[in-house]
DNA sequence: TACCCCACGC
DNA sequence: GACGTACGTGGGGTAC
């Protein structure tokens, strides 16, 4: 068996790599996209072709015998982009700890190396395999030498050998030269024959077979004028064709050369996870030679293990430490029941520069729970609402939380989607980490891991606060809420599980019922919730009008089936059919699958670092998204119970909050006097807006204005205000001018809050919350647009979620000095809602009532409306 | 699993 | 005047 010889042209695959991807990059910023294309691609080559001998050759400088014969060769090149030129010296590390030879001279192009070992090696007797995406290469073709052309995106390849080439292109490979010596090479500056392209040249070739040939019998050439311009431009003929031919005649000392693939497959390992190459990592011993065997536990590329106090001295000695300091670094391991199930396994810690995972059946373990409940040690950590939630399962108290890096990494950037500690130590420490596997992440390995990096990240990211001003924000507001949001999901909500399961049964039969009659008027059985099915009934079989289209089909959304509502009868059973549906699996059922067993109560997540205005957000299950306008609705709150030994929900909500903030940011002197006069602000604003007297605003006018209003807050465009009241995009944009020119403090609020963008890059709350708008300079419209509106709602809509927050501090604050059993449940962002004993209820609802409306202070008041009852639905 | 469509709240 | 249209969470269907 002759041997099987990849080569590859590495200058080309990663240029290729680099355009055909996304700038992908590490947690720490350095760009990957070049290197992952390229190592995608020996990935595949190995795994497809299974080579005995590899070989990769690059360019080394631009200075080659082809400028010294032509000063403009590849002059038109662009300059390497930063971002591709720092890759390449990854992509030599790669390969090298790959055991591929690594070739490239000075004066000369990869494609000079490729062809001189292809010449070699088919001498040899060696079947070579040549990849590349530079067509040039095409020349090379011979007999045991075939070329590997890249295609479209990076793993799209295509063979030519002889034939293949000649029923493409009509040439063969010793014609490549010639057939590029007249067309020329834009790419490489070559500059060919003016005028003659791809198809004039094939042609001229397959007649005369080389350009030397052609010069000698021009006379030959049909078309004068072809027969003249070849004449004038012989010389850059011959000219081109010499540079586009390969120099196969290297001194490369072939033979001496070893090219046997020689992994040093640890090395791969670590590079890859340096890299975070992560699928690579995890089928590497699917084309990686001698990479069948796991990684062990403790390879280099997993952090180092946890210490275990193995007496209790090692873990006094630790605990001492933390003491001295002041500060510990913990983190917390068990599952999430597990924690609220009070069934913490473990803690690690970080004191000293050392760190360490104590058991809970620890002899330490004691001294632990004391040190977590010492005020005299701040505690550093990685998610402390877990960590609080953990301990209020124990009922062991925990003080004194010093700093958590993932909040402030929030408030750093509250845009990202996630904030794995692993990144954080990337992105803050220049550590790159890429050990993300599940397992690792409940392991007391992680844990101590964990506990050492958030005390390492602590400082940095504490000056980071401090140099953006946020500093503030997150040691008044967003870290004491942590401890109220704990106790707000520890306590959970008690639902009437009885009447939930009565009313599932109920709509369950409803639905039954609905389903049947939706079968009958449709004339078929079918799956009703399947939208693509629906409209096949709906458009195809009953030939109703379709009034919009989706992505996919026919939109069978709500608007379209009220406006089909007259025109067959299955269109009102749809729509109860679809409330009810989504009323029983999302609220009753989704519900009752989170009920707690220990508890009987849902307990449901307040997240902290989601979303990008800073108000929270709910999770498993979302209860800020309960029903609240319809009458089923009302019944989903009615579920909604104080619990034994409890006597009431007391809801208190802030009135046009957002509003009154926009009035007193933009100190806009009309809105300022419509709230100090106690208006209802949107026949004001219909008022303003329609230029009439108060009392000749219609319901028609006063509901336009309400989404005006609404949409200043929320940041709609008059796009999405024409489709919200239904009138014409013009009339909307017209409303908006028509607020702006009548409210001109809020026009020049929100201009200003648009060139803050620009100038700084970012917006920010009263309280210094920032959210940057990079897309503010987009050249794209509706990026741009996006950034603008943003940069006008965020700031109202932050605002607003800083000041319930520090209302909820408040207030948590205040019961628990006056020792009430009264407590804080929900939140909705503009509501809270509590749970009270009869006997407190006046006293709770004096203090919710003036830490809401105290929070801070405005030009205008903010007022709340308290109300309690037997259930949500009667607190509302 | 990833995406779409739909629907609920603020 | 384009263009695709506030933020979230979740259920269910469908294509891969």
């Amino acid at each position: 068996m002759p041997c099987k010889f990849v080569i590859i042209d590495g200058s080309s695959l990663v240029h290729r790599a680099f355009y055909a991807l996304p700038l992908l990059t590490t947690a720490s910023g350095q760009y990957t996209n070049a290197v992952y294309g390229l190592t995608t691609m020996l990935s595949k080559l190995f795994g497809d072709q299974k080579p005995d001998a590899v070989a990769v050759a690059f360019d080394k400088s631009r200075i080659t015998f082809r400028t010294e014969a032509y000063a403009e060769y590849k002059a038109h090149r662009k300059a390497t982009p930063r971002e591709l030129s720092e890759q390449f010296p990854l992509a030599k590390e790669v390969l090298d700890a790959l055991g591929i030879a690594v070739l490239e001279e000075d004066g000369f192009e990869a494609d000079d190396i490729i062809g001189t070992l292809a010449c070699q090696a088919a001498r040899s007797g060696w079947d070579v395999i040549i990849v590349t995406g530079d067509r040039d290469a095409l020349q090379l073709i011979g007999p045991s030498t075939r070329v590997m052309l890249t295609r479209k995106g990076i793993t799209d390849m295509q063979v030519f050998d002889r034939d293949a080439l000649y029923s493409h292109y009509g040439v063969t490979p010793e014609q490549i030269t010639d057939l590029k010596g007249l067309m020329g090479d834009a790419s490489d500056n070559i500059p060919g024959v003016p005028g003659i392209g791809e198809k004039t040249a094939t042609k001229l070739i397959a007649e005369f077979g080389s350009i030397e040939n052609l010069l000698d019998n021009l006379d030959q050439v049909s078309g004068k004028k072809l027969q003249e311009n070849l004449r004038a431009n012989k010389e850059l003929a011959v000219l081109s064709k010499k540079l586009a031919t390969i120099d196969c005649n290297m001194e490369l000392g072939f033979a001496e050369r070893d090219f046997s693939m020689s992994p040093d497959v640890e090395r791969v390992r670590e590079l890859f996870a340096k890299l975070e190459f992560k699928t690579l990592l995890a089928k590497i011993d699917t084309w990686l030679p001698g990479a069948k065997a796991a990684p062990p536990a403790d390879a280099p590329t997993a952090p180092p293990k946890a210490e275990t106090p193995d007496s209790y001295e090692d873990a006094k000695l630790l605990l001492e430490e933390a003491r001295r300091a002041g500060v510990v670094g913990c983190c917390p391991i068990a599952g999430e029941e597990a924690l609220l199930a009070g069934e913490m396994t473990g803690l690690g810690i970080a004191a000293g520069g050392r760190t360490a995972y104590i058991p809970a059946g620890h002899a330490g373990w004691r001294e632990m729970m004391a040190l977590l409940a010492d005020p005299a040690v701040r505690k550093i950590t990685y998610d402390a609402k877990r960590l609080h939630n953990a301990c209020l399962a124990v009922h062991s108290p925990l003080a004194s939380l010093g700093f958590d890096v993932m909040l402030a990494a929030y408030l750093l950037d509250p845009t990202a989607s996630d904030y794995p500690l692993t990144r954080l130590v990337g992105s803050h420490l220049a550590k790159p980490c890429a050990w993300e596997d599940k397992a690792w992440r409940q392991s007391p390995d992680y844990a101590a891991w964990a506990a050492g990096a958030a005390a390492e990240l602590y400082p940095v990211m504490e000056a980071g606060l401090l140099a953006a001003g946020l500093d503030k924000l997150y040691y008044e507001i967003e870290l004491p809420l942590t401890e109220v949001l704990a106790a707000m999901e520890t306590a959970g909500i008690k639902v009437d599980m009885a009447s939930l399961a009565a009313m599932s049964g109920e709509i369950a039969r409803k639905v039954d019922q609905l389903l049947g009659d939706i079968y009958h008027l449709a004339g078929e059985e079918f799956n009703v919730n399947s939208t693509k099915q629906l409209g096949v009934i709906l458009f195809d079989k009953l030939k109703l009008p379709v009034l919009k289209k989706t992505k996919t089909g026919y939109s069978t959304d709500a608007e379209v089936l009220e406006r089909l509502a007259g025109e067959h009868p299955l269109i009102d059973k749809l729509l109860e059919y679809r409330m009810l549906t989504k009323l029983k699996s999302t609220y009753l059922d989704g519900m009752t699958a989170l009920v707690s067993k220990e508890s009987g109560r849902i307990h449901t997540t307040f997240n902290q670092t989601v979303t990008a205005t800073g108000r929270l957000s709910s999770s498993d299950p979302n209860l800020q998204n309960i029903p609240v306008r319809t009458e089923v609705g009302r019944r989903i709150r009615e579920l909604f119970v104080p619990d034994e030994g409890y006597a009431y929900l007391l809801s208190a909500d802030y009135s046009q909050i957002e509003l009154r903030v926009l009035a007193h940011m933009a100190g806009d002197g009309v809105l300022i006097d419509a709230f100090r006069h106690n208006k209802d602000i949107h026949t004001a604003t219909a008022a303003e807006v329609f230029g009439l007297e108060e009392s000749q605003v219609t319901f028609l006018m006063r509901s336009r204005a309400k989404a005006v209003n609404f949409g200043i807050v929320y940041g709609i465009s008059d796009y999405g205000l024409a489709r919200d009241i239904g009138v014409p995009r013009k009339e909307a944009g017209e409303y908006i001018e028509r607020y702006f020119s009548r409210y001109p403090g809020v026009k020049l609020y929100i201009d200003r809050m648009v060139a803050d963008a620009r100038e700084k890059g970012y917006v920010t709350t009263m309280f210094g919350r920032r959210r940057y708008l990079p897309e503010i300079h987009s050249s794209n419209f509706n990026q741009r647009s996006f950034a603008e509106r943003t940069a006008m709602n965020t700031p109202i809509q932050g605002t607003a979620a800083d000041i319930i927050k520090k209302a909820m501090i408040d207030v948590y604050r205040r019961l628990k000095a006056a020792a009430l059993r009264s407590r804080i449940l929900l939140q909705v962002h503009d509501e809270l809602v509590l749970e009270v004993t009869a006997d407190e209820v006046d006293q709770v609802a004096k203090i919710v009532k003036e830490a809401m409306e105290g929070a801070v202070s405005l030009s205008v008041s903010l007022t709340t409306d308290t109300k309690y009852g037997k259930s949500w639905a009667e607190a509302k």
